[in-house]
RNA sequence: GGGUCGGUGCCCGAGUGGCCAAAGGGAGCAGACUGUAAAUCUGCCGGCACAGCCUACGGUGGUUCAAAUCCACCCCGGCCCA
């Protein structure tokens, strides 16, 4: 990994890709950061056991500090995953058990690991978890040591507090108090492990400039706070909701062809700056990359390249690879001519069944046992629509399937509309 | 505690005894067009043994040949009063 270096304007590179939003004192943060590594840490809530694609701006925030010879610190919140962060709801929300909790934040620390460099060092990522030094705190010890800091008109001013009281929502006194813990982490890390900037989605802000205050009041030093915008889909918020819900990390949640295909679907308006903010590659690569999709979108090179590395970065490099070979198959030619070789390989990525040839019968029970359709019901709606192929011919009625000769005499490939597949290896019942 | 308005399908929201699996919109799915894009047009959008049946309009129990619609009680939410 390259050290730090001071040559390096890593302010600027961020800024023009489009990943800087709100930040403390910018000329102080320049000036801390040509002078050396810095310390900085992002949160990231365990309210799942899985991060999904919306926590990928984060992680790769650390990710490029860390590679311009930074130390990260991403932290797992498993004190504040028990309060409930009020940024952005509109909702007073669930608490967490302990349980459920620890195994949430072991979860999230494991998919934290890829991302960043562990490897012993003057670099190295550091995994913390505010469990660890919020649990055993005391209400007299917070309220003496943090509390005592922090004043209510500033608090009630946050936008994230004022809109639910004028809302005429309210917000439960645990809620309220959140943003003073997650302060109290702030200091926590500057005085422990040095940590001298917090960064995270702009939701965050009021939460970070909480600790940059406390730690300013009590301890009498400047620290920074940098935020980057939240990654938007096109109708402008949800990101990576798709099929079922969310885009997860975890491979158990979201195969890797899944995550692979999500990519690639990428809107041609939004694919430039889901690469700026999240390609690894030089800038100048990505503005190439760009360049070449505005010149010809049709070719998809750059949904192609994010889907490449964001899944490469996620999964390993084999997991991009085969995915993107099961596309090509999947997507590409007649799949008649697809060989048994490529067949395996495909069942492998997509979801995919062994079935008694009686099973063939009934091609809309067929359709909802494999999950392509979501009930039996649907399944009629879609053969009624003209909507289901198998090996590449349009099946209608409830017989079509007799018609359609095996792939290789034992493979039936099953899509339902353009883009949802099911590989059926059919088998012979013993007479 | 009193009054009042309300709780409808994934979401918003009409419906106030039968013509209601329930208007309309959004989301979603599919077809056409394409580039596994967007936009647009079209269709679908509770389940099943699918010209029929079952389950559903906060919960329970009633009235009725018939209830999302009427009555009683209960639970939850908004507003007003105390």
């Amino acid at each position: 990994m390259a050290g730090w270096s001071a040559g390096m304007d890593l302010l600027a590179e961020l800024d023009a890709r489009g990943l800087l939003h709100g930040s403390t004192d910018r000329e102080a943060l320049a000036q801390r950061l040509a002078t050396g590594p810095i310390g900085l840490y992002i949160g990231f809530d365990p309210t799942a056991d899985s991060l999904h694609v919306g926590h990928l701006v984060g992680q790769l925030f650390l990710r490029r500090f860390q590679l311009a010879g930074h130390r990260p610190f991403p932290l797992a919140g498993g004190f504040t995953g028990m309060v409930g962060d009020p940024s952005g709801r509109s909702d007073e929300r669930n608490l967490l058990d302990p349980e459920t909790l620890r195994h949430n934040v072991a979860r999230i620390e494991h998919q934290l690991r890829r991302l960043l460099d562990f490897e012993p060092g003057p670099l190295q990522a550091t995994l913390v978890n505010n469990a660890d030094w919020t649990e055993s705190i005391t209400v007299l010890d917070f309220l003496r040591d943090a509390g005592k800091y922090a004043t209510i008109n500033q608090m009630l001013a946050k936008d994230s507090v004022r809109s639910r009281l004028e809302a005429g929502d309210g917000m439960s006194f645990t809620e309220f108090s959140y943003s003073l813990l997650q302060a109290n982490d702030y200091r926590h890390l500057y005085e422990q492990h040095g940590v001298e900037l917090q960064a995270g989605g702009s939701d965050q802000w009021g939460n970070i400039v909480a600790g940059v205050d406390l730690i300013r009041r009590r301890l009498g030093a400047a620290v920074h706070g940098l935020t980057h915008p939240l990654i938007t889909d096109p109708s402008g918020a949800k990101f990576g909701k798709s099929v079922g819900g969310a885009v997860w990390l975890d491979p158990a949640r979201t195969s890797p062809y899944e995550f692979w295909q999500f990519w690639i679907q990428t809107d041609d308006e939004m694919v430039a700056m889901y690469l700026r903010m999240l390609s690894l590659r030089q800038l100048s690569d990505v503005v190439g990359l760009i360049t070449e999709h505005e010149a010809a979108p049709e070719r998809r090179g750059a949904q192609r390249a994010l889907a490449d590395e964001m899944t490469a970065l996620v999964h390993g490099v084999d997991g991009a690879a085969h995915a993107g070979q099961a596309a090509d198959v999947l997507f590409g030619d007649d799949p008649r001519h697809a060989s048994v070789t490529a067949l395996e390989f495909v069942a492998a990525e997509v979801p995919s069944s062994g079935r008694p040839a009686s099973a063939l019968a009934d091609v809309a029970e067929l359709l909802a046992v494999t999950g392509l359709a979501a009930s039996k019901s649907e399944g009629r709606r879609l053969l009624g629509q003209g909507s289901i192929r198998a090996n590449g011919q349009v099946i209608a009625g409830d017989d079509g399937l007799a018609a359609v000769p095996l792939l290789h005499d034992r493979y039936l490939l099953l899509r339902r509309g353009r883009r949802r597949h099911h590989l059926v290896e059919v088998f012979r019942e013993r007479g």
